[in-house]
DNA sequence: CAAGCGCCCGACCGATCGGTCGGTCTGGAC
DNA sequence: GTCCAGACCGACCGATCGGTCGGGCGCTTG
């Protein structure tokens, strides 16, 4: 059975709960090829590297997609578009805007962990040839993600548990403190990711500096 | 005139202070390829496209760089050497560690914004294809890159400047605010890329909690 | 003048790309 | 038995890839 819509595997990056075997050759295609785009690129990968990676031949790899685009389409939005929902899912708004914002940063960590190769191909992919590739609709689950994190930060300075600042910027310095985790992150390590996002979202909030009760700020450098 | 050494690139990469117009053909292939690295990744621009950008055919880049790796090599090697370069030429290690700190990342910014495209195109190209594509000499400078921070984070933790913590994920937090900086930041934007880093190190510093004398951070969550 | 050289190009090469085609095999429905 | 649909494949297509080759143009040097 072909791929008939993009959303088809979409909807399989979300059985994030269900914790189903995912089996099917379309799904382990997709997998492949998500450690692959990951990997090399996506113009490093060539059908016939899927193809070889999976088993099959090339012909048979055009059974299941149509072409190489529909790969890369439902990894790009989907990949984005559960993770903004993922994340959507964990949100209490009525919650303390701390605890929400602790909230995304582990959800978004605990996702990424899940979905590693998915996600890191999906944020290289993102930069490259933005002509075609399927921008407006990721950017779209991007933006709502991005704002997201806004809403909580503003929230945060609404009730004063956060000192007025530019919620953009704020914002684009928390997203790359976490964006930048799959770089150097490793199953491997001691520490999970939710951990790593925890001791992130504890440093985003009281800083790195020490004792800060002891000493108000100095004055800002000009 | 060819290219000899890849270290030639690298060293037109460093002419930060001198301000020349960086005339002649190597340097602008080298620069139209870094931009179009950084917009379509290396495997997405072909040597036609380079050639079709800067006015030539095909066969005069040839005249110039040897092959495709060799456009690759200096701009990954060059970009992370002289990044590294540049950051420890500012570096006074008598200072106070804070203001270290600070050195580091907007010197770090002010970097990333001269040689914007250079910077975008290699560490586009670092994750993409790691087996022969000149990893050991850049992946020395970036450890090295990496080191500083890690030595003026130490420093600051032994000065009593900052709060005792795992350094490395100190710096990978660090490193990750400052290194998503180029996926969102246009120079149009009002702040520029050293203002920003200023105030990401704000926050790196005092966090963005609201008033931290008022109130003893609460206890962590488990 | 001729020789040499830096700069540049059109035409071409084998390899590989994304994608197609015709056809084989298997298992279930009838 | 016949039929069909889905899984699968070898062989092939035109296009494009990185890279080569032989030669032309213009300027300097003798």
């Amino acid at each position: 059975m072909r791929l008939r819509a993009m959303d088809d595997i979409a909807d399989l990056l979300e059985l994030d709960a269900a914790g189903e075997p995912l089996s099917g050759r379309i799904v382990q295609i997709f997998q492949v090829a998500c450690r692959l785009f990951a990997q090399r690129g996506f113009d490093g990968v060539s059908m016939r590297d899927i193809a070889l990676e999976c088993g099959l031949s090339k012909a048979t790899l055009y059974h299941y997609f149509p072409d190489k685009d529909s790969i890369l389409r439902p990894l790009a939005i989907g990949t984005t578009k559960s993770l903004c929902l993922h994340v959507l899912r964990h949100d209490r708004p009525e919650a303390p805007p701390l605890e929400r914002l602790r909230s995304f940063l582990t959800e978004t960590a605990k996702f990424f962990e899940k979905f590693r190769w998915a996600w890191i191909a999906a944020s290289t992919v993102f930069w490259s040839d933005p002509k075609i590739r399927t921008r407006k609709e990721r950017i779209a689950w991007r933006d709502r993600y991005e704002q997201l994190l806004r809403d909580i930060l503003q929230a945060g300075m609404d009730a004063g548990e956060l000192r007025p600042m530019d919620v953009k910027l704020a914002g684009h310095f928390v997203l790359g403190s976490i964006n930048w985790m799959p770089r150097w992150y490793t199953p491997e390590g001691a520490l999970s990711a939710a951990a790593i996002a925890d001791r992130f979202c504890d440093m985003v909030i009281a800083g790195i500096r020490a004792d800060p009760t002891a000493s108000p700020p100095p004055e800002r450098r000009r």
